[in-house]
DNA sequence: TATGAATGAGTGTTCATTCAT
DNA sequence: AATGAATGAACACTCATTCAT
């Protein structure tokens, strides 16, 4: 179980491929050994059971994300730049990874509740990210002060995931990064930010 | 395969109960039947095989929601208004069937991607609603000129349905209905309304 | 789970023959299936688990074999007789059955902690019949009046046990039956029994 | 594979406790291995394979004993009395080391057909010391000149061995040691000894 | 129409054993 | 001699669907 050894991730980032190339019914585990050139047992000295796989794809993938966004909002000083600055990386992450968008965005919603009860539990250090920003916007008076700091983060990660999804659903035959301008002033003139061009 | 004798809206119904009770995944089919109160293979005289029960129970539930919101929307003038109109009874409907809210924010969302993609052919019918309204407001200068009409379409669907979602696996614990003001609000913004108290 | 279809019991004598042919580690639900002509699914009509299968086993046909005895056994009138009596009988019906003999000597002891004790609760009825018999035996005056009858029952089915075991693991090569008579005069003379010969 | 090394017991040590605490299906060579403080590895330099420890374990735990025994019984002048000091000193055995009987009166039983007439080959030692006693018997008239030996065998060592289950499997919740004489009486008087007391 | 007994394909996980170091 | 990471074969059980009645 050690989590610092090569083939840990070796083996996450073959359950990436597999699932992404073959959808989440059909990513058996001994294909996920064969796509990291291990042995079906070799997948159990590193995870407890297929779940637990899926849920650690999740947090290094997903964990690592955060943090690579955290970094970059602290260089920013308000919130509506902080909020570009979360869209943008949003859109190049999923954009950058197509394998991963599919894994995170389709196959992965249809694990069972066990399993969507854990990704939540990762997706709170994204949600308490947003709601930092909103609750900043809110104090520097960039947005409405009577915002309400939860339905503002629904609306956020609401209209980015909807986006991204219907991008990854799309076959991702479009380009992506683009709409991050545009997105970025619908979500800020939502949270009362009045743009140049109103 | 006759869908308008009884025992297809009653199979139709039992699926429901079954779904929201015991999860997807532990929805067989014999439990249906049981709950319907046939044998299984009577399910087969009205479906085809399980995914087209839950189809047709998305098609159903669905349609008859979309068409009740086109009915109360044609009374409205603005867009602003016919969208405050959507919203509303969204939430009303979701809020009004705990069971079918669920279903269909939770469960039926761990269907497969085939699954997927036909209930994605139903709630474009929702959808081309959505942008109705956002084209409208365009034209009548109540949204900004150069909304992107797709974009906006992904923010009203997505807020909504991030925000309904987050109540349902709350298990309803607060009240749903009174967001519907700050949520038009924000909405509205979005597409760069600009509200009273801005 | 109906027990009383004809399918439920082709299935234990299915398990009978596999199991004394191949061994009980080599008797998968599937070859039992495949020897009792139904499809492996069907098992799971008439027994919730492979274990049930081989507890269903061990109670029909010891259960069965208990009564056999209690009623032959009504019909004598000194202890002396019915332990001749359940001697024989015991001797004649594993001696009848190869197969059954096999399967209740060697294999199905082979089993993990849980089904062995379900099969010992079977036992006890076994078990209990023996006590019988020795309380009514030193009650009769026919045994010692200071007999164990713990130690005694212990006695009359080690004895047979270890006789029976010994004769399936030597492929029955000999007539097992013609030991009844000694094996039940050095029975009774444990008990303190005087024979005419002794 | 040198059996004089010290590594040797200590393996053999180990896999009696891990059985005895595990039960034999819980008892994988890893479990033994870390027990005796050696990598599993090293196992295979000690011993031939799985098997080879349980049968190992079973010649030098059961071989010492039939040694100790005959020691034991040489002292001794008649064949009654001989018969006695191999029940005490059974009794003794077992009750002295409660993991070894765990071991070999349950855990070992649950092995494979080909370990237990392997096993059955140790045993053969002790069978053969019981039909010295019980041939001289007959022939110092101390039991019955038509006595069949290996029925007598049989009633021997099925009477101890059930005896000692039965213990062993009440979890040892009586005293063992003070059966020896009863035990011993019912024994002698099935080989046609005439006790005192009849 | 309606029934429900029967079907049979499909898969995560364990653990004895090996072998490069 | 000793290690321990890696191997890979093996199997019980579920459930959507069928079809004889």
């Amino acid at each position: 179980m050690k989590r610092n050894r090569p083939k840990y991730m070796q083996i996450i980032d073959a359950a990436v491929v597999v699932i992404a190339e073959k959808g989440y019914h059909q990513a058996q585990v001994s294909k996920i050994a064969k796509q990291a050139g291990v042995a079906d047992g070799t997948i159990y000295l590193y995870f407890r059971n297929k779940e637990d796989i899926l849920i650690s794809l999740f947090q290094e993938k997903m964990g690592n994300f955060i943090e690579l966004i955290e970094g970059k909002i602290a260089g920013k000083t308000t919130a509506v730049e902080k909020l570009l600055m979360l869209v943008e990386s949003h859109l190049e992450w999923v954009a950058g990874d197509s394998h991963l968008a599919i894994v995170t965005q389709l196959e992965l919603r249809q694990s069972n509740k066990d399993l969507r009860l854990k990704i939540n539990d990762v997706l709170k250090g994204y949600l308490k990210l947003i709601d930092k920003i909103v609750v900043e916007g809110i104090e520097r008076d960039e947005f409405r002060k009577n915002l309400d700091v939860r339905l503002a983060r629904q609306m956020i990660f609401g209209t980015i995931d909807e986006t991204v999804t219907t991008w990854v659903m799309s076959d991702a035959k479009y380009d992506l990064l683009s709409l991050a301008g545009p997105l970025h002033q619908m979500l800020v003139n939502g949270c009362g930010y009045q743009t140049a061009g109103n």
